[in-house]
RNA sequence: GGGUCGUUAACUCAGUCGGUAGAGUAUCUGCCUUUUAAGCAGAGAGUCGUUGGUUCGAGUCCAACACGACCCA
């Protein structure tokens, strides 16, 4: 604490000194009538220099983000929800005792003003104030205002202050925001209902993920915090809700990078008597046409490369882009020791048991899926690596299942489902003996979902899209921690914190 | 888990060959009633990420650790 000494000391005594003029430092008496984005319009007609002859009077509140100060006038900007406009406050306006308090007031402070606007000599709508009040005393600097805050970390630790200060860090989220609300929208408008199903769950089904563990100390009975909710939406087509879907994070216990956050956002969707095809439309729609939205067209650029998200998009089975971008051989394809020998070429490691249709996945992720810049639907999974998917009905080794990949990296995955539970048990009990030496991926056979199936699930196709990475997409965000406003990161350190004995916890917890 | 880079004032950054810790912004004091990276004059502000080591002497060299970024697995 001792580093922020002077700043914090003199803050402090700015408030005692304020206190002692008798000025609340945290009132909440102040109710502002506008916002900046409502007065912007009514100075339109104004000419330099013109104050307004109806003389309204308005009044905002905001954060103080800089100050130009004379001996007897100063400029402030104001900062609210809606955006920016600059304070011009004078000692002749608003007398000696308010100006006196004025002077004590920091960048930071966030503060209410009445006033009437005019315009400067530059032409500036300014409010000129003729009542000023304090709302809230800020006791630290902010970062300085011409680089504003560059360091990634304080960007994420303490996104409060990246938010104050870094106007495309506030675009950023509020793209976020209004991506989910017309994802919303779209789903909303063709029928389906927003459900929320559970996020600690007994078995942690529905993909093949290391899960979180926790306790429930009432039940005595360990759970796990979701992986995915599929399958509990899917019970729901059993129940009769035809179509379904679910925002919702996903939680992951793995590692972490620019494209892996523990906790993210899926969203998730179902619908009853469609295939996988008709979702790979609706994708293709949905995803062009907010893009549309947010972003004014459908050509955009993510990290300097151009990518056209206007429809249609491109759609290749598995096999057909093994030969069209890694350039093996079609024949080689129908060979499965030959397929398995490319794979140990190419240095991929793979349990005993897998089959030629792991190998083509791990073969695909390796030579094709970093290829994949404009949107591409690759679709005829293995059923190997599907063990939700419906089996096609003309070659039984693959799936009616497809991935979209856009900039290289899998956005969407879907596919049409599997509603026969004598197959879903037997590739459930197949997907838990097959679960190679890696305990923690944890899959057990969920037999109440079997039962749901042996009751009746429509034929249906159903959808996961990662949010996070849609919203890095269509914001051009490096890092999905520019798109989470929270994102984890580990506890920082101060010299003065006991950290030896936080370790000794830790390690404690671990055995 | 491995590799590379980074960590110096509240913020953004310099810091040469190992020899008294620097700038701009912010802050404080004075002047200043249309500025907008306002201006002028002055001042204060540092556990150089942490812990060790080498050295007469370490922000600088070495090691370990912490946190972060990027790449790889």
């Amino acid at each position: 604490m001792s580093q922020d000494n002077q700043t914090l000391q003199q803050r402090r005594e700015k408030a005692e000194s304020l206190e002692e003029l008798g000025v609340k430092l945290y009132s909440n008496r102040f109710k502002p009538a506008n916002i900046v984005r409502d007065i912007v319009p009514k100075g339109e007609n104004l000419q330099a220099e013109e104050h307004d002859q109806s003389a309204e009077s308005f009044s905002i509140a905001g954060r103080i983000m800089s100050m130009r100060k004379f001996g007897k006038a100063a400029f402030c900007n104001l900062a609210d929800r809606s955006g920016q406009i600059q304070i011009y406050l004078k000692k002749e306006l608003l007398g000696d005792e308010e100006f006196e308090k004025f002077k004590k007031w920091d960048i930071g402070d966030i503060v209410g003003i009445e006033g009437t606007i005019f315009k400067t000599k530059v032409g500036e709508l300014s409010v000129q104030a003729k009542a000023m009040t304090m709302i809230s005393k800020s006791m630290r600097p902010l970062p300085e205002k011409w680089h504003g805050l560059t360091d990634v970390e304080t960007r994420y630790r303490q996104r409060y202050v990246d938010l104050i200060v870094t106007p495309e860090s506030r675009a950023t989220f509020r793209k976020r925001v209004e991506i989910i609300r017309l994802v919303r929208e779209y789903l909303n408008n063709l029928g389906f209902m927003e459900v929320e199903t559970p996020m600690m769950q007994a078995v942690p089904g529905g993909a093949t993920a290391k899960p979180f563990k926790t306790h429930h100390n009432a039940l005595s009975m360990d759970l796990f915090l979701r992986i995915a909710p599929e399958l509990y939406l899917k019970r729901l087509l059993v129940g009769g809700f035809e179509r379904v879907f679910e925002i919702n994070r996903n939680f992951r216990n793995e590692g972490l990078s620019t494209r892996h956050n523990p906790e993210f956002t899926m969203l998730e969707f179902y619908q009853a008597y469609a295939t996988y095809e008709e979702l790979m439309d609706l994708t293709e729609d949905m995803v062009s046409s907010i893009c549309q939205a947010v972003n004014g067209s459908m050509e955009i650029q993510y990290q300097g490369t151009n990518v056209n998200l206007a429809p249609p998009w491109k759609r290749l089975t598995m096999d057909e882009s093994l030969v069209e971008i890694a350039g093996i051989d079609p024949e080689l394809l129908k060979d499965d020791q030959a397929v398995l020998a490319l794979a140990k070429e190419k240095g991929i490691k793979l349990e005993p048991q897998s089959g030629p249709g792991k190998a083509k996945t791990e073969l695909f992720e390796l030579l094709v899926e970093e290829k994949l810049i404009d949107p591409t639907f690759i679709t005829s999974y293995p059923t190997e690596v599907s063990p939700l998917a419906r089996r096609n009905e003309d070659d039984p080794t693959v799936t009616d299942r497809f991935e979209l990949f856009i900039t290289g990296r899998e956005l969407a995955n879907g596919f049409s489902e599997l509603n026969d539970p004598v197959d879903q048990k037997e590739r459930f009990e197949k997907q838990v003996a097959d679960r190679g030496n890696d305990e923690e991926i944890h899959p057990e056979v969920d037999y109440d979902y079997i039962r749901a199936l042996e009751y009746g699930m429509p034929s249906a196709a159903g959808e996961g899209i990662g949010i996070d990475r849609l919203v890095m997409l269509l914001a051009d965000a490096p890092s999905i921690r520019d798109v989470i406003l929270f994102p984890h990161l580990k506890p920082e350190t101060t010299p003065d914190q006991g950290r030896m004995e936080k370790n000794d916890n830790a390690e404690e917890s671990n055995n």
